[in-house]
DNA sequence: CCCCAGGCAGCGC
DNA sequence: GCGCTGCATGGG
């Protein structure tokens, strides 16, 4: 560890929902001896320990003073999601139509949509195909583990856009659940960021509208409109994207009545449905309500587990 | 044995 | 345009 500090909190603020609720696959929690749980993470190639001391303070350090060209605290505050305004989550209509449900969420409430790196979070989604988080995990932990550059003993880099476009084919199918349609896509579109012709910063807010960013990303095979608009929300800073997987699809009918016109999502139903959502849920912050639904409907209506 | 997991693409109609 | 199916594997 080289550096450390306290970072004051000034909103609400839940780490450890934060960290589980599905949008970070690659961050464990510590055995700590007694007092509060250490979480451990790699960010754009650091470790990274977060601790929630108190309900005002988090404990931050790591392997360097600055990640991603900022110093660490700034970085953290960022990559935490700190400046989300949690009390707005949800519009005053919201709150008043869906009082019962209002109420129960609250216990997840401060939980942030976290700003991960881009090309870590396209290629988790990537492997997020109608498969459950445990083989998700697994995936992105192959990937690390064969292609990334190795930090310490336990702790991976996550690859590079070039390691993953010159990997060995049937290395990168083990590492994708054997699925070589996967694998492949994966390797596209490694190759077009290496070769420059996508450009995955210039696809973050605000560099580019919501609409340009999605309609790229859905130009390469493997991504779908659930897939771009989860690398919109959690990569790339658009929090108006609201991806609608089965678990949104099943809320969305069971709390609000709201269901797409085909059986099948086909695009435009899909984003029918999205655009349906975010009337309800306001546009600026669709993201984030979504999020907040979805962990609460895992974990309390489906009963399923957080990691 | 079944069905479901943070889906997508290709096919027939 | 819509609906069905293959892709893969672990868990309930």
């Amino acid at each position: 560890v080289k550096s450390s500090l306290r970072l004051e909190l000034h909103a609400p603020f839940n780490l450890e929902a934060t960290l589980f609720s599905g949008q970070a696959f690659r961050w464990e929690k510590l055995e700590s001896a007694e007092g509060h749980p250490v979480f451990q993470g790699v960010v754009y190639g650091e470790v990274l320990q977060i601790c929630h001391n108190s309900s005002t303070v988090l404990t931050v350090s790591s392997s360097a003073d600055q990640i991603n060209g900022l110093p660490l605290q700034a970085f953290a505050s960022d990559y935490l999601g700190l400046d989300e305004d949690i009390d707005n989550a949800f519009s005053p209509s919201f709150c008043q139509h869906y009082p019962d449900l209002y109420e129960a969420i609250r216990q997840y409430h401060g939980t942030r949509t976290l700003r991960q790196e881009p090309f870590e979070i396209l290629i988790s989604f990537m492997c997020a195909q109608g498969l459950g988080v445990s083989l998700i995990r697994r995936q992105i932990s192959k990937l690390s583990l064969f292609f990334g550059k190795d930090i310490s003993i336990t702790e991976y880099k996550f690859p590079s856009p070039e390691q993953l476009a010159c990997a060995d084919l049937n290395t990168l199918i083990q590492c994708t659940n054997n699925n070589s349609i996967r694998a492949k896509n994966i390797k596209t579109i490694s190759q077009a960021i290496t070769d420059k012709e996508l450009d995955l910063n210039k696809l973050i807010y605000p560099n580019s509208s919501f609409d340009e960013a999605r309609r790229t990303l859905l130009s390469y095979p493997g991504i779908g409109e659930k897939i771009a608009d989860c690398v919109c929300l959690f990569g790339l800073r658009h929090c108006e994207a609201f991806p609608i997987d089965t678990h949104v699809r099943q809320y969305l009918e069971h709390w609000f009545n709201l269901r797409p016109a085909t059986t099948t999502l086909t695009s435009s139903s899909y984003r029918e449905l999205a655009e349906k959502a975010r009337q309800l849920l306001g546009h600026t912050q669709a993201g984030l309500a979504g999020h907040l639904l979805f962990h609460y409907w895992r974990l309390h209506v489906r009963g399923m587990k957080e990691v």
